[in-house]
DNA sequence: ACCGTCATGTAATCGGTTACATGATTCT
DNA sequence: AGAATCATGTAACCGATTACATGACGGT
């Protein structure tokens, strides 16, 4: 067991997913990524498997493979996991902000014509806050307020991307 | 020379920032990032040396070695880097939406309490939000539009982002 | 001369992306 | 039975990050 992995943002993705489902599956935890965070933080499926691997290597999860049919691997927490999500959630944030790193403003800062793509943007910022909008509609109300505050973030963002892209698209500013 | 190199997203910062300036050492290349694309799409100096050799090798940069003092090396456009830049412009964006990836939007989508990091969160983004504010103000309004642009994303960016994280160190939501 | 910072690079490592591949279910 | 999709993994590659290292220049 290697003590000092170091522990990215996928692994407290990894780490706090299966800490809300017990247990996991890299399979239910690719479904549970698409479904929720990666709405804004994806994982590719393959790093769901060997994600996990590291973390097993650094005694945060433990694995337990099912005896008959598919074999499949079911990760579940150590202590030292638990201590390590903790931790995390007690710390303060990177003191440096993430950039916006948009391929489509690259473009655009670099001489692009908007007419060729700015449509295109707004429609899918439209669309997506369309989902958002869905997700939020279908909101209990109740439940873990970390997941709602983050939507509400993306909700936020996306109305906010909506209103740029579309203005122009306009040809003003 | 490799006529099939993948050019990244930095290859294009690379390839722009030579194209505005006729021609450019990896330091020059360094502080035009700073200054300008820098602000939502960094790239590590380091980079900065070996990109353009790669650009090299793909075709798209011609490397002048300075001959006396520092040999500084020295990069400019080929005729097919222009074309490559052309064609980038022309092409539409990626069709999936960037993604917010922000460290602190995932401590609070897996229940980290606000009260430890929300208010620096709020502070990080007023100030920035500051700094693009100075921005703006000292911008002549001729020159190009494409960095003017990708400034106010970034303005309404920051103006969005401080309203959501003063609202949760609030309490609100 | 000395010292700080400006300037210029190299090297190792590694997480993440992309592509490949195959077994198990379910549907028609 | 065959096709389609669901599910489960492996492997190669590589751009990006991180750390290390040193030379040149300007001011005191």
């Amino acid at each position: 067991m290697q003590e000092d992995l170091k522990l990215t943002p996928t692994s407290y993705i990894v780490l706090g997913l299966v800490e809300g489902a017990g247990r996991a599956t890299p399979y239910e935890l690719k479904q549970m990524v698409a479904a929720s965070v990666g709405n804004f933080w994806s994982v590719p499926h393959s790093q769901l498997y060997t994600e996990p691997e590291r973390l097993v290597g650094g005694g945060h999860l433990e694995r337990e493979q099912e005896p008959g049919g598919r074999r499949r691997k079911l990760y579940v927490l150590t202590d030292r996991g638990r201590e390590a999500l903790v931790r995390w959630r007690a710390e303060p944030a990177p003191p440096d902000l993430p950039e916006l790193r948009d391929p489509a403003l690259l473009k655009l800062f670099f001489g692009a014509d908007p007419a060729t793509f700015a449509a295109a943007q707004r429609d899918a910022h439209a669309e997506k806050l369309a989902a958002y909008e869905a997700l939020a509609a279908e909101d209990p109300g109740d439940g873990p307020r970390g997941p709602w505050r983050a939507l509400r973030a993306g909700l936020a963002h996306e109305r906010e991307s909506l209103r740029f892209w579309d203005e122009i698209a306009r040809g003003e500013g």
